[in-house]
DNA sequence: ACCCTCTGTGTGATTTTATAACATTGCGAG
DNA sequence: CTCGCAATGTTATAAAATCACACAGAGGGT
């Protein structure tokens, strides 16, 4: 229920040593066409123009599975031919974030591909300090004693960041 | 019992227009005076070091009492006589940080004078993206939808990142 | 008092992250 | 077709953070 399982049952294709893929093993193929195949069917139905840098950002996130920095993503931009400048990555980048197919992650100063792709929600991440590893998770911004408190100071709470920061279960075991 | 509103009864002294203060009109002298001899205190206890340049970054934000930034900071050291380039600012933050006496506030890329010196706590913050003012709150990382996502994966949450973004109280008449 | 060490301060230089400003392209509505 | 607009691209610059190294000064041990 919570994150990156994605389909099925798990599978151990990946040789066991690739990178940290949100704690969970499991199929990458899978996640990548169904990140990609559900971006296009939302930017169809409201509109949006999934463009062929922006398309090419997601499915760079979506594959590493990981948070990436924006200069890593301009760094294969550019040698795929696309633009070489700051702006191109920045600018895909805040278009699959407004739009939710990405999220910032705040405390690195980097980005993840949204292992919810779809429904809007609130986002919450478990970030591993030592091996960078992001999982998921859904946040319920409104609840909880930060929305008890947001009440009664009348604030109103348009949009959330909730990261915990720790160790993931393979270094939790390591150490 | 949230935040901000410190000793007493609120005390109107200021002209009603001064810097945003964390939704809540206070008294000013009071709230910086508290923190610093509370920081003087958790330093004499553990041993700690409150140096000029240090103890000068937590009054000025103390003062301030919204999130500045770090060359901000840094500017204002440097109009005092105090060294003029950015580690002088980041080691004494980082040092007001470590010990719980500031907190860094993710999404701005800024800092703010923690409200309840003394007690360790997990804070959670209210932004206000029209005027910047900030509020802490309490955060209860093990409760609630993440922690129980935590517990699932075998995630070990060692500090948590709380932001709410959105209207304060003010911004929100004036709107 | 002396030396030693360790922490903190200061500096210049650099890296990393992000935005501003403006020219150009190319698609779609009229 | 052509006008307008969104997206791409570029150069330049700003803002945030860290590195590497020199020096000063507090405090402990002798």
């Amino acid at each position: 229920m919570i994150w990156n399982n994605m389909t099925s049952d798990t599978q151990f294709e990946l040789t066991g040593d690739t990178a940290p893929v949100g704690f969970q093993k499991h199929d990458h193929k899978t996640c990548v066409a169904a990140g990609l195949s559900a971006a296009e069917n939302r930017c169809k139905e409201e509109g949006l123009r999934l463009t062929p840098v922006r398309r090419r950002v997601l499915e760079m996130l979506l594959q590493e599975h990981r948070a990436l920095g924006a200069y890593a993503i301009l760094d294969r931009l550019r040698e795929e031919g696309f633009g070489s400048q700051p702006p191109v990555a920045y600018r895909a980048l805040d278009f699959l974030a407004q739009n939710g197919f990405v999220h910032k992650i705040e405390r690195l100063n980097a980005f993840v591909a949204c292992s919810h792709p779809g429904a809007s929600h609130s986002p919450a991440f478990m970030i591993c300090r030592k091996c960078d590893a992001v999982a998921e998770a859904q946040s319920t911004p409104a609840k909880g004693v930060l929305g008890a408190a947001a009440r009664a100071a009348g604030f109103e709470i348009e949009r959330t960041v909730v990261e915990a920061e720790g160790l993931c279960p393979d270094c939790t075991e390591k150490a």
